[in-house]
DNA sequence: TATAAAATTTAGGTTTGTCTAAAAATTAAT
DNA sequence: ATTAATTTTTAGACAAACCTAAATTTTATA
C-alpha cells in the first residue's frame, strides 16, 4: 500500500528526475514539495523500505522501476482529471492544478480506463502536457521553445513550461492559448523581446520571460 | 479546517440520525463506521470541540446545525459522484460505492455545482436516494416498501434500503433495476414471500428480506 | 589543505487517528 | 435494590507525516 503522500514525493522525485537527469537531492525535493529536508530524508528512508526509490545518504535518490510506474501512473491520472475538469466541466486551464492534485489520489480498477474511454483517449492535457498511456507511453510532439524561433517563422502554440496560474492567466489575455498559431516578427537584442504576429492580424510584445516559457511548434 | 477521518464521522452521524431519530450512540458510531468505540469517543471529543456535534459523556451526540451542513453537502457529493460514475463512466449501480467514498472529499470551489450542472441536476442517485440540493433541500417521493403492498396493486422500484452489492447483483438479474414496473400478485402468510408479475409478464417469487428492502412507487 | 559554507541527516517532539486493556458509568435483571 | 451485563470512557501505545534545532557530511573557497 502507498499512501497519498508517498505518491506525492514519487511524483515529485519523477519531475525532478525529468529536469535534471541526475540524482534528485533532498532540498530540491523539499523545494518542490514545499517542505523541509529534514521531512523529505524521514520520507526517502520509507521510500527505499518499499524499493520505490535507490537510495544512498548524501547522494540524492532515483526511482526504481516500480517507482517510476507509480509516478507514471499518477501522472496519467493527473492530466486526465484535468482533461475532465476543463472538457466537461469548463474550467479553465489555470484552475485545475489543485483539482486534479486530489483527484489524482482516487483508487479504483476500472476509473482511470473508464475516464479515459469517457474523454476520448486525450494524448494532450489542458497545458499540452503529454498523457502516458495505461502501459505508461509517452507521447512524444516536435516542439520547441517560443524564444529559439527565428524571425519570419510561423508557428502554434503546444504548451508551456511555466504552469503558475498567473502565466496561463496572461497567455489567455494575450489570446496564446493551445493551437494559437503565431508568426515571429523580430527579436529586440537589447531585452530579448519579441515582436510577434497572431493570424487575425494583431501584433504583441513578448518579454523573454513568455518566449522561455512557451512551447510552439514550427509550421 | 475539517480533516477526511473528521468528514466520514459526521456522515456516519447522519445516517444514524436518519434512521433512529434519537441521539446516536458510541457503539452505533463504532460499527458504522467499522472501528472501536474508543476511537470513536477520541473522536467525538475533536468533533465537539469543533462544535460540529453536540456531545455529552455518555449521553450519545447529535449533530449542530453546522455538523448537519457538512454531512449534507458530503451526501450530495457522494451522490452526484455516483450519478457521474454509472451516467457517464459505464459502472453499474453495485459498484460505485467505494468510488464516490473517495471523490466526495475532493475540495474545491465550484467543483460540485459545476458536476452538477454537468449531469443535469439530478435529484435522485443510482440507488434511488435523493440528492439534496446546493442550499441543501431534500427531494422527497412517495414510497413504500414493497413489503407493503397488497395484492393486486401495481408499483414501480424507486429504490434500495439494503445498498449492499450482493443485493444491488439480485436485483440486477432479476430485472428489477430503478423504474422496473410490477404487479404483486399474492403474499404466501408462511414466510411472506412474495408473488408478483413483471410488465412482460415474468413472475418471480420474492423473499420477504427483499420486499423489506426495495422501495416502490405504487402507480 | 584547512576552513567556511551548504546540504543532509539525526534527535527529539507534535498532531491525527487509530488500537488494546482497564476503569467507570449506565442499563438490565434477578 | 443489589448484582450482573453492557456501554462508554480513560490510559497508554503506536504509526504516519510533519516540524525545529543540532550534528554530521559534503562541497566550495581561500
Amino acid at each position: 500500500m502507498i499512501s497519498h503522500a508517498e505518491e506525492n514525493y514519487l511524483k515529485a522525485i519523477f519531475k525532478i528526475s525529468e529536469k535534471e537527469a541526475k540524482a534528485a537531492s533532498t532540498n530540491a525535493i523539499a523545494a518542490e514539495m514545499q517542505t523541509t529536508a529534514a521531512s523529505v530524508t524521514d520520507m526517502l528512508k520509507r521510500l527505499a523500505e518499499k524499493n520505490l526509490i535507490d537510495y544512498e545518504k548524501y547522494r540524492g535518490v532515483q526511482l526504481t522501476t516500480e517507482g517510476s510506474q507509480v509516478a507514471t501512473a499518477l501522472i496519467r491520472k493527473h492530466r486526465l482529471w484535468e482533461v475532465f475538469l476543463v472538457d466537461k466541466l469548463g474550467f479553465s486551464w489555470d484552475e485545475v492544478h489543485d483539482l486534479a492534485e486530489q483527484l489524482e489520489h482516487v483508487q479504483g480498477n476500472n476509473l482511470i480506463d473508464r475516464l479515459d474511454t469517457f474523454l476520448g483517449h486525450p494524448k494532450f492535457d489542458p497545458h499540452g502536457d503529454p498523457i502516458p498511456d495505461a502501459e505508461g507511453r509517452w507521447s512524444f510532439r516536435q516542439q520547441v521553445l517560443l524564444s529559439t524561433l527565428k524571425p519570419g517563422e510561423r508557428a502554434a502554440v503546444t504548451g508551456v513550461d511555466d504552469h503558475s496560474p498567473a502565466f496561463l492567466q496572461y497567455l489567455d489575455q494575450l489570446g496564446l492559448t493551445l493551437g494559437a498559431g503565431l508568426e515571429l516578427l523580430e527579436r529586440f537584442p537589447y531585452d530579448q523581446s519579441l515582436r510577434v504576429r497572431t493570424p487575425d492580424g494583431r501584433e504583441l510584445v513578448l518579454s523573454e520571460k513568455v518566449g522561455q516559457n512557451l512551447f510552439v511548434k514550427i509550421s
